[in-house]
DNA sequence: AATTATTGATACGGCCTAGTATCAATAACG
DNA sequence: CGTTATTGATACTAGGCCGTATCAATAATT
């Protein structure tokens, strides 16, 4: 469509730099999920990209700013649910039946994705050097979900306790790299378990 | 005490050389908590441990063998509770009264200390190059103090659960920089909670 | 059609770091 | 006491990477 054939040079229309960015960040997302920021070269994004390493530096800036875009991007698509097709989107928060187990099950898959997982860790390695992007992530991840349980009808305590028990020891071991994503019914025993759980421990409002 | 005066050449008594390992983890572990693998220079730890760089190569090889003898040692004081002053040492698993929220008042004050947030952020990050060693850590951090609580009269079940409570979120904003480490009080109302929702979601043996 | 902005290709400067080498000094060991 | 292992101090090699510069090419814009 809008795909520059490669090795041309000169201006680029508006759409043709649309398409190149985000051919960019694709990639950047890509390296940086798979090897981390600090074993990422801008020359490896850029080859990944089909771009110089010149466009790149005038489109985001220097290394640090180009993380920032890449996750940024990302949080948009979480909460977004439309066809972008990333596996860390959560649903839209008032879909039609906000049953706190199906929320839960559609929480558990987002965020127990290999994606959404490697973010996680990615976030937590560079949250010294980026403070404001790791609080944004915890914005836009672990609570914009247990909002997400506050809408299907959990208190907040509720909803944190279920959040807690959803991800559970399987996440901490996920994050060390020893576990695998896990199976939709899986998925779907932790939701149940995890909500009947946060219900029983605390009082109903 | 075997402490050599700097600037001092030579060959070293064994228990000079057992001082000097001692201060060069010291010092790695140091840096290695506040900064991270890859922005600690192996110039930095010598610079620290009042060493040269040739004595830390011969002493421990590369930097990835350093990394791991650091976090080997850190491993082998928990679960010790000797007089080493580590504030993420678990107490003896044998301890004279196995109560179930004593023990989680211990491992919550052990495992949500700065030092053993650092740590745990470390081992996360470097799982994708030390895997065998995040799974040690595994082991003798999350698996040992779940294990302490089976000790103290949890079903596996129910220490998985409370284990999961005790930390919970607040270890999640702790891993991404956005909390600081918990009070004793605060640390005392978590763990009889996660004990009793833990002992009230499962079923009885 | 002329101008101007932007890119590709490539190279380079500057900086940092891992790991090694050299040499003199010095103390443990036999 | 002589030998030998080991260290301090320092310099060095090799490599990687960030960020910038140069120059020709090319297409959007006017």
């Amino acid at each position: 469509m809008t795909q520059r054939s490669i090795g041309k040079r000169g201006r680029p229309t508006p759409a043709e730099r649309r398409a190149r960015d985000a051919r960019i960040l694709d990639a950047a997302w890509e390296l940086l999920l798979e090897r981390g920021f600090a074993e990422v070269s801008l020359d490896a994004v850029a080859a990944r990209a089909g771009v110089t390493k010149r466009t790149l530096y005038t489109a985001f800036g220097d290394k640090l700013a180009l993380l920032h875009a890449v996750v940024r991007r990302q949080h948009s698509y979480a909460g977004a649910g439309d066809e972008t097709g990333q596996a860390d989107a959560l649903p839209p928060a008032d879909a039609a039946a906000p049953d706190p187990v199906e929320t839960a099950v559609a929480i558990g898959g987002a965020l127990l994705s290999d994606e959404a997982v490697a973010l996680h860790r990615l976030m937590i390695s560079e949250a010294g050097r980026s403070p404001e992007l790791a609080a944004e992530f915890h914005e836009a991840g672990p609570l914009a979900a247990q909002q997400h349980l506050v809408t299907a009808g959990l208190t907040p305590d509720q909803a944190e306790t279920a959040f807690t028990l959803l991800l559970g020891e399987l996440h901490r071991r996920r994050l060390l790299g020893l576990d695998a994503a896990p199976s939709p019914s899986s998925i779907r025993t932790r939701a149940a378990h995890a909500v009947a759980t946060a219900l029983a421990a605390h009082p109903h409002p």
